[in-house]
RNA sequence: GGCCCGAUAGUAUAAGGGUAGUACGACAGAUUUUGGUUCUGUUUGUGGAGGUUCGAAUCCUUCUCGGGCUACCA
């Protein structure tokens, strides 16, 4: 029966699957699968966030179940609409539709009920100590706890006390109610947790309703079970949070979901921690939180990565219980092998100051309208129009006075073809008064001309350019990770040293007239840049200069090859 | 000192007592009007020691290493 009770023998399982398929082969909740993806609105979602929503709604879809989103908003004062919108906006972009959308705030006058019900049942008590003094008493993970005379207080006094908590009749911090369970005990989440405090703050839904909130012990398992939440997944640190909230299950005689924890996501070169990502953001060490370096969701979007890129590394990186600190590269392989198949190829020429190539029995004044194929990759091939004329922007690493071995680029006396176009050589270099390169004499062979071609010369070397009447000018960001150290959560140094410096670096560059186009009818917003990389339009575009980020590079065989020497 | 969890190639993740696979990476080659893509091949692994068993990555013991647990955060 492993590998699949209804179907799905082929891709092994991960280990919450089997969970669910053996709870669905033993007829737990009848076969029903419900899970939820239970965010706190407190910042934005991040990749991490990614792998959770991949999997709560993932295994929903396979197992014929639903997935309720649910806002854990305990906490007014951390907690903002704000957050709420692009949650759900982010969730929605990665394509999944959640059945119900709901908040624990919703539950605040059952979840009240419920801490009535253990005060009456002898199993909660108000205490009136001081933050210090409960985590004084609360001992450590290696001593036991003791127990205060607030504990020992009657039902009707707790009862008493916990209703003028609510009617406001005291301060913030003024007294909490806590479970009663066992002060001795060596899980610390047992030693008799603080379950409602006051706090005298305006939430985001519920206003000024309350003074007192539950925390998020006694609200999570509360929520999960109001939803009948059959399979509540969350990462480890809540591993240790399972006995208290079985223990309430039981007390409460609530629905029993049944909580299953998981490693959460780490990736090289970048935090994943809320604290930190708010922190960026703050101090404006990013350009906000849909900065295009950002692990959010948001960032990666702006990014250029697509929503099945991202479902797609959620699938590869796998479910499992064990630390892990995945490699960024296979995020980036991800996105390249989704890009590769579905962007146009276009030319864009990425420097400050290009090179200006000058083909000189090329007549002046002439100019062709190439037709460039759009992608190699596609089944039925679609081209576009690229002007050609005299004169054309080449990359300046793309010629070389005095190659290395294996350099199949420009050189002088050399010959490439220009793509699309035809070959050329390279018969003079003009450099100016203090040496620079300033210009490229070269000449073409006319029979050699792309799909046309009867010169019958081979060139090692194709390169991109741009002719020069024609150019664009755009603004391109070149963006590289964020950190210059793989695992920066791990370091001895504050991680704000640890930012690469050249995580962002802007350049000129000019681009052929269609991807302008293009970019403009909307039809198309990401490219790949021929020989560079992929890149998306930003909506920092204006109509005269278009501005792209760079995603991820392309794969650099030659800047390897160089590596070696 | 305590309790809980974990450990399979460089990184992840399978193998549920019966041939240690897969992906990414790396390396080598082929193809290529992108030094891209694609294709082919190669390399690298069960943390240590005991035990149970005809047979152990898998079960048991123990050690080592890593992570978590001491917020009126979630």
């Amino acid at each position: 029966m492993h590998g699949g009770a209804d179907g799905h023998a082929g891709s092994p399982l991960n280990f919450i699957e089997q969970v669910v398929e053996d709870d669905i082969a033993a007829g737990k909740n009848g076969g029903r699968v419900h899970t939820r993806f239970p965010p706190e609105p407190n910042g934005y979602l991040h990749i991490g966030h990614a792998k959770s929503i991949c999997l709560n709604f993932g295994l929903a879809d396979k197992y014929g179940g639903q997935t309720n989103l649910r806002f854990d908003d305990t906490n007014p004062v951390t907690e903002d609409t704000e957050y709420v919108d692009s949650i759900k906006n982010d969730v929605q972009w990665l394509g999944f539709k959640w059945e119900n959308e709901f908040y624990a705030s919703d539950y605040f006058v059952r979840i009240y009920a419920f801490a009535e019900t253990l005060i009456q049942k002898g199993l909660a008590y108000v205490d009136d100590s001081s933050s210090e003094e409960i985590a004084a008493q609360k001992g450590t993970p290696t001593e036991p706890g003791r127990t205060n005379q607030y504990r020992d207080r009657t039902v009707d006094e707790n009862l008493d006390l916990f209703r003028r908590m609510r009617a406001g009749d005291y301060p913030d911090g003024a007294k909490v109610l806590r479970a009663k369970v066992d002060m001795t005990s060596p899980n610390m989440q047992l030693r008799d947790p603080i379950i409602y405090r006051i706090k005298h703050a305006h939430h985001h839904r519920t206003g000024d309703a309350w003074c007192i909130y539950p925390m998020y012990d006694f609200a999570h398992g509360q929520s999960d079970a109001i939803e009948h939440i059959t399979h509540s997944l969350c990462t480890l640190e809540f591993e240790v949070h399972r006995p208290l909230y079985d223990w309430f299950i039981q007390q409460l005689e609530i629905f029993p979901s049944r909580q299953i924890e998981f490693a959460r996501l780490n990736l090289t070169y970048t935090v994943m921690s809320k604290r930190k990502l708010k922190q960026l953001v703050e101090e404006g060490h990013v350009n906000g939180w849909d900065d295009p370096r950002m692990p959010t969701i948001a960032g990666l979007r702006r990014r250029g990565y697509t929503p099945a890129s991202l479902r797609e590394f959620a699938d590869r990186i796998g479910i499992a219980r064990r630390e892990n600190l995945i490699d960024l590269g296979l995020l980036e392989f991800c996105i390249r092998e989704e890009l590769n198949k579905t962007t146009h190829r276009v030319m864009a020429v990425l420097d400050e100051e290009p090179l200006k190539l000058v083909i000189s029995n090329y007549e002046e004044g002439r100019e062709e309208m190439l037709n460039i194929e759009n992608n190699p990759e596609e089944e039925t091939t679609t081209y576009r129009k690229v002007p050609f004329s005299r004169e054309v922007y080449i990359e300046r690493d793309d010629f070389m006075e005095n190659p290395p071995k294996k350099f199949f680029r420009l050189f002088p006396g050399g010959m490439v073809r220009l793509k699309g176009a035809y070959i050329i050589k390279c018969d003079d270099v003009v450099k100016d008064a203090a040496g620079n390169i300033t210009e490229l004499r070269c000449s073409y062979l006319p029979e050699s001309r792309s799909g046309s071609d009867t010169s019958g010369i081979n060139v090692k070397g194709t390169i991109h350019w741009v002719s020069v009447p024609h150019a664009v000018e755009a603004e391109v960001r070149l963006y590289d990770r964020l950190f210059s150290v793989e695992n920066p959560a791990a370091d001895e140094r504050d991680f704000k040293e640890l930012i690469n410096p050249a995580s962002l670096s802007v350049v000129r560059a000019f681009v052929e007239p269609a991807l302008v186009e293009a970019a403009r009818s909307g039809e198309q917003s990401n490219f790949q840049f021929m020989r560079k990389g992929y890149f998306v339009l930003d909506a920092d575009s204006t109509a005269d200069r278009p501005v792209f980020n760079r995603t991820v590079t392309l794969k650099d065989g030659w800047a390897k090859e160089q590596k070696k020497n």
